[in-house]
DNA sequence: CGCGACCTTGAGATGGCTCAATACCAGTGG
DNA sequence: CCACTGGTATTGAGCCATCTCAAGGTCGCG
């Protein structure tokens, strides 16, 4: 609770150091680095949607929860990746470095105003992957979960067989709708059957193909 | 199995009345009306997306399912929804009607490609519901998920205390993430509460105050 | 060395699932 | 008018996957 208050109030001390935009498929920003540590928020559910942001290095998460304090993540932000675009005026989801984390922020209309379909195209992916996300929390077993969350995760991290997770397993669990002891329990099942290596957040797929035939 | 097959030959039979656009917030849509008995598909996940698709009267839902036969609906498209878009060349999910219900399809550019930001709106909007439901399938129990799911429904559909549920128990269980059988229980829970009364799909919301509460 | 953050493991409790029986209702045919 | 059928919904009883609670392990750091 204090810890958030804090990072709120901390947001507006934005690091002055400006930035320029990079080079990847991602849309491009121009804008002010910031860096963060674990769990600082970026901001919060209900702060007025004024900034777009980028990730530079580490990570980033959005979090959708209720009020008994039950949360659910609704994705990751990796590096590269753009995250705080809303439609309304108002940001509908926490945002929460999952890790020692640095982001270059842009005032709502620098971004891509002259690249609309690109707006559109990132919407529709993101789409994409919070339907796909669906599925798998609404319909797959603790292990399935915890399977492509893996395969997902050295797809888009590592040279596809090896990935080292930028999150901590609260985190996974709260992506997962799982608790952190049934991630950790699906993890060393999925050891004990010989499709992973783990070693605390180092993965490494030994056997993907029957990794993927477990998400059917 | 050949119910299916049979969808989606028929599929190239369209009922050739031309049929104006409408004139609510939606995007509008100018072709060619086609009307479904319940459980028929419109498309099936990996037929071209050709076309764009709008719900006339009755409604049609999104599923993802799994090799074993699982199901997860994405969302449920009532009267004067827009459904169908797609950022690749295919489409990623089934739509199958929920009850009987005509829709008019149209050839994807003729959509709303002089009105890009209505798109853009479309999809954001769509992201939001997605993720929303996700907070609920995630981490809400079966009771909670019922609520919210009564309270979404008469939203949309009624003078909001009283809706008539369009779509069958499975289609609602498979949508929440449940067994038919416990959205069965968790109605009969809510009825007993004195929280709603349910006559088979007529609900009315008794006391909408405690229902909300109920989901935070 | 000791502390705190993080993770794993175990044992028992439980919410939701499975399986099975019954109820309900509309349509159909005798 | 009733019997039969098939689709849909409710209810019960037992089971199991996951959660809860609790203890112990590991690791980095002061």
């Amino acid at each position: 609770m204090l810890a958030e208050r804090f990072a709120i109030d901390e947001r507006r001390t934005i690091d002055p150091e400006p930035m320029g935009a990079c080079r990847d498929g991602q849309p491009n920003l121009i804008g002010f680095a910031r860096s963060l540590s674990r769990d600082q928020q970026v901001f919060t559910a209900g702060d007025s949607a004024d900034f777009r942001y980028k990730v530079i290095s580490g990570g980033v998460c959005a979090v959708h929860s209720l009020a008994d304090g039950r949360r659910q993540i609704i994705e990751f932000n990796l590096s590269s990746d753009v995250f705080g675009v809303e439609v309304d005026a108002a940001h509908r989801a926490a945002a929460e470095a999952i890790c020692d984390t640095v982001i270059i922020s842009a005032r709502r209309p620098s971004l891509a105003e002259h690249q609309p379909d690109g707006l559109l195209r990132h919407a529709l992916r993101e789409l994409q992957r919070c339907q796909d996300h669906l599925l798998t929390v609404g319909r797959r077993t603790a292990i399935e979960r915890v399977a492509v969350f893996l395969i997902d995760q050295a797809e888009q991290l590592g040279p596809h067989d090896a990935v080292t997770l930028p999150m901590s397993r609260q985190d996974i669990a709260d992506y997962l709708g799982l608790t952190i002891e049934t991630v950790s329990r699906a993890l060393t099942q999925l050891q004990a059957r010989g499709l992973v290596r783990i070693d605390s957040r180092q993965v490494r797929l030994l056997s993907p193909a029957a990794l993927t035939q477990l998400c059917e």
